[in-house]
RNA sequence: GCGUAGGUGGUAGAGUGGUCAAUUACAACAGACUGUAAAUCUGUCGCCCAUUGGGCUACACAGGUUCGAAUCCUGUCCUACGCA
């Protein structure tokens, strides 16, 4: 049977880093690579043109929202993502595995993907569950329920529903059916999740083998586990047995929690099989994924970040609208090769930020994905060269100040 | 000149005798954001100390009524509209 993707390593070290290439049926993923978030077959606020100019190679869709909106006739009337979104590169689809979490467990509260004390955090059994959220998700043996806040219609998501839609999407890389936990809830809990999301993942793989689609598109197992050893290894032995192209390593984490989760999963998982660690994608945990051996990253930060007004230098993050760079007339980052920083000073963008000119959260946006791609490209170029260590260590040194 | 309506914090605009240092929005200043419920959300926003809290000066200006006034009365100044 034919391989949608084949994975290709081409220099390994230090620790478990490795650089490589992922062929695809549109083109190579050269790895380590940052994947840009564009949830609803668009990456906000950017154009297709602008994404590849910042040197971006690949675009993860949503399945969850896509499917909501437009729907599968449409996607399908369409051309499918690639075609819809003229984006002619790699593509992967998220399974909606993350929305059970944050519009379930993470909904109306203030739990997301990466916390900062999860110690601190009352456990979700013991809180008063009637005061802390209205419901969107009810999750059961075979997938979950979601209340769309579009119009309210309860949509039953399993897990061979989510491969049909990604079938239907058409992204070269897809993802099983997961549940991403909380990480408030309990080690009980946790187990129950796990348990469910092997089933899912046995029942994901076993549906899109059934389908000849399965030759083009590429499926990822989502490793779970919360911050627990056993159950991270376990979850990756599990999915390890299974037939999958790739993994996937998910969870929301204590920003303690992600080093360790990471290492223990890549321990287990076949090397040859390249690995993606879901929604991360602040500089320093970057590293820390490269070097613990993930190959690929997604991460809506670039985007976000820049919508509101924050950008990255290599001296650390700075809000475009504060006071101090009103009259500020060099760019976001002397000697950045983006559009932004070779067009724009910082006067004239915190201007557009300040007056609500949607130019503003382009450009940042714009800044931020060329600076984070880049950074991960660079990340590369030093693993290929053996310098990695050197680059880390003189990166996050100027990053923190 | 006469008549009418009005003058509230950076702006707009609530409030019409005590619960008002004054709703709200905008602006300003700062913060957050990690498989996108997010072009969003949070905090501060008269002055001076303090941890809860306290003191001071304030709703055009000047007087007055009242235990108490941004709120009622009188006068002055100013603004808008109408009539001359």
């Amino acid at each position: 049977m034919k391989k949608p993707i084949e994975f290709r390593i081409e220099k390994k070290g230090p620790g478990m880093a490795r650089a490589g290439v992922i062929e695809t049926p549109h083109g190579p993923i050269h790895t380590p690579s940052f994947i840009i978030v564009g949830t609803k077959a668009a990456v906000r606020g950017l154009t297709v043109d602008m994404l590849r100019q910042a040197g971006a190679e690949t675009v993860l869709a949503n399945t969850y929202h896509l499917y909501m909106q437009p729907g599968e006739a449409r996607i399908r009337a369409m051309g499918g993502l690639q075609k819809m979104m003229n984006w002619e590169g790699p593509t992967m689809t998220d399974s909606g595995g993350f929305q059970v979490f944050s519009l379930g467990a993470g909904y109306g509260s203030s739990v997301s993907k990466i916390l900062k004390d999860v110690a601190s955090l009352p456990l979700l059994k013991e809180r008063d569950e009637e005061a802390v959220k209205p419901k969107l998700v009810e999750i059961d043996h075979d997938g979950a329920a979601f209340k769309s806040p579009l119009d309210g219609m309860v949509h039953y998501i399993t897990p061979e529903r989510s491969m049909e839609i990604q079938h239907t999407i058409g992204a070269d890389i897809i993802f099983a059916f997961d549940e991403c936990t909380s990480p408030a809830e309990t080690k009980q809990y946790q187990r129950e999740a796990l348990d469910r999301t092997h089933r899912w993942a046995k029942r994901s793989l076993d549906y899109h083998r059934s389908k000849p689609i399965s030759e083009k598109q590429a499926l990822f197992g989502v490793v779970q586990g919360g911050r627990y050893e056993d159950l991270r290894k376990e979850s990756a032995e599990a999915l390890a047995s299974m037939d999958f192209d790739g993994f996937g390593i998910g969870g929301s984490f204590d920003k303690e929690d992600l080093h360790t989760a990471v290492r223990w999963v890549n321990e287990v998982l076949p090397e040859a099989k390249p690995r993606h660690l879901l929604g991360i994608g602040e500089p320093e945990d970057l590293f820390l994924g490269v070097e613990n051996g993930c190959d690929t990253f997604d991460c809506v930060a670039p985007t976000r970040l820049g919508r509101h007004g924050t950008v990255y230098t290599p001296a650390g993050k700075i809000h475009i609208g504060n006071e101090r760079f009103q009259d500020d007339q060099a760019p976001i980052q002397d000697g950045c090769g983006c559009y932004a920083c070779k067009s724009y000073s910082r006067a004239y963008i915190a201007h557009l930020h300040k007056s609500h000119e949607m130019l503003g959260p382009m450009l940042c946006s714009i800044h931020n994905v060329y600076f984070i791609v880049n950074l991960v490209k660079s990340m590369r170029e030093a693993l290929l060269q053996g310098t990695f260590t050197e680059f880390k260590t003189d990166f996050l040194a100027k990053y923190r100040g």
